[in-house]
DNA sequence: TATTACAGACAGACCGTCGGTCTGTCGTCA
DNA sequence: TGACGACAGACCGACGGTCTGTCTGTAATA
């Protein structure tokens, strides 16, 4: 194999794509070293020149994802324009276009979103990103409280609480995907609208506000998000 | 290494105790199927003889502690004497009582709860659990709404999100165990009593119920747990 | 400008250990 | 006594990771 030497960043960026994509397609366990090398082009002892191990690339994936989600939402809670409940809105919003968008891309884990060896990867992004987002949403929280709007003891625990119920989504989804093409689709896929409506609910309720102050889906939102997969699927 | 025929019904208990213990001290992956040999004293060819793959072992032990779990509360389901509130009361105090008694043996796990190896091990646990309890506390609740005490549009999504917030309490109790030990011990198990009754209040509101009418954890449960944990740590 | 020296960027053979297989043996019961 | 379940343990391929060596861009020196 011939040699040809690169800029350091981009390497290392291109090994992160590489892994990002196969454990996204087979998990974390079923990719080996030996796969990123075969679709980077690059020889083991180049691997390990940028990494220390294969969980240290996981590592620097999951940082690197959860990095860029937090990029999404951050610029919303900066700037302090409206009440809190307006802001809350539009971090929903922004984080539910932000699921549609990344769809996609999740959707070769989504199929198989119940092997375990997708089981790690997935809930260490998301521990990371409830680390990261967490206290921006407590802020906005403490916000509304301040304004005498939510009714809430604690800002930080409140804000976990709903992060937990977002996470919770993926597990949802999951199991909609998975119905999917059998008999039971369009009842997983109802199931799966009113679980997501019932979130929205539970968001209003868990902050003290009135039935139907957040709007957490859309109607037809989980429509959309199957035919999307779906799309992308074939 | 001499032959010790046993009964077949004990062995597979045997081989699955041993397992058990290890996953739980060191996690799943750290744990080598030579590791549960050499614990078990028995040989390669008993152990494949029993289970089809290391993976199929933490399988049946998910399974066996769900079962366990499930066993726990299904009495009280059961039985119907009393509202749905009462019930729901009673079903919630005899989980908690079932965290404390699990608790020692647990506690290994916690020490180590974010290494990557327990987290697989430990959200499949949650998976199984969810599966079976899930239906159990949704009927519940299902009564409840039927007595007109819970304002709640769906008993099954409703259930899927407690016991969500009910998984997510070992995170939360993960991260102060982590701090024991520390400058920051008292201020996290505060923070986890703030937490844990939040998600007494979510509860309450989530089924439309006044605040306080589910009574989640009682005053120095932390505390207490910490000094159980503490205990069989030494 | 030509030469040299050096450090970082790789290549790839190699190693120990892992999960899992396979063949054979022992004990028990029909 | 033979057949079958319950093991024993040598063995295998593949995996993650190491090690030594080589190539190349760059900067200092003359």
């Amino acid at each position: 194999m011939p040699r040809t030497p690169q800029n350091p960043e981009r390497r290392r960026d291109q090994l992160l794509d590489c892994a990002q994509t196969l454990f996204f397609e087979q998990g974390y366990e079923a990719t080996t070293v030996n796969h990123i090398l075969q679709r980077s082009g690059l020889s083991k002892g180049g691997f390990y020149h940028y990494f220390a191990s294969k969980e240290d690339v996981l590592e620097a994936i999951v940082a690197r994802v959860a990095e860029r989600s937090v990029a999404q939402v951050n610029d919303l809670v900066e700037q302090d324009n409206g009440d809190a409940l307006t802001r809350l809105n539009a971090f929903l919003r922004r984080s539910r276009q932000l699921k549609l968008e990344t769809a996609p891309q999740l959707r070769p884990l989504f199929s198989v979103i119940f092997s375990p060896g997708h089981q790690s990867l997935f809930h260490r992004i998301n521990q990371a990103n409830m680390t990261l987002v967490g206290p921006l949403l407590a802020r906005l929280i403490q916000q509304g409280i301040e304004e005498g709007r939510f009714q809430v003891p604690d800002a930080t625990a409140a804000a976990e609480i709903i992060m937990q119920l977002g996470a919770s989504t993926y597990d949802a989804v999951g199991r909609a995907v998975y119905a999917q093409g059998t008999p039971e689709a369009k009842a997983a896929n109802q199931a799966l609208e009113r679980r997501l409506q019932f979130q929205g609910l539970a968001i209003d309720r868990i902050l003290g506000l009135p039935d139907g102050s957040i709007r957490y889906i859309d109607p037809g939102f989980v429509e959309a998000l199957m035919r999307l997969l779906d799309d992308t699927a074939e």
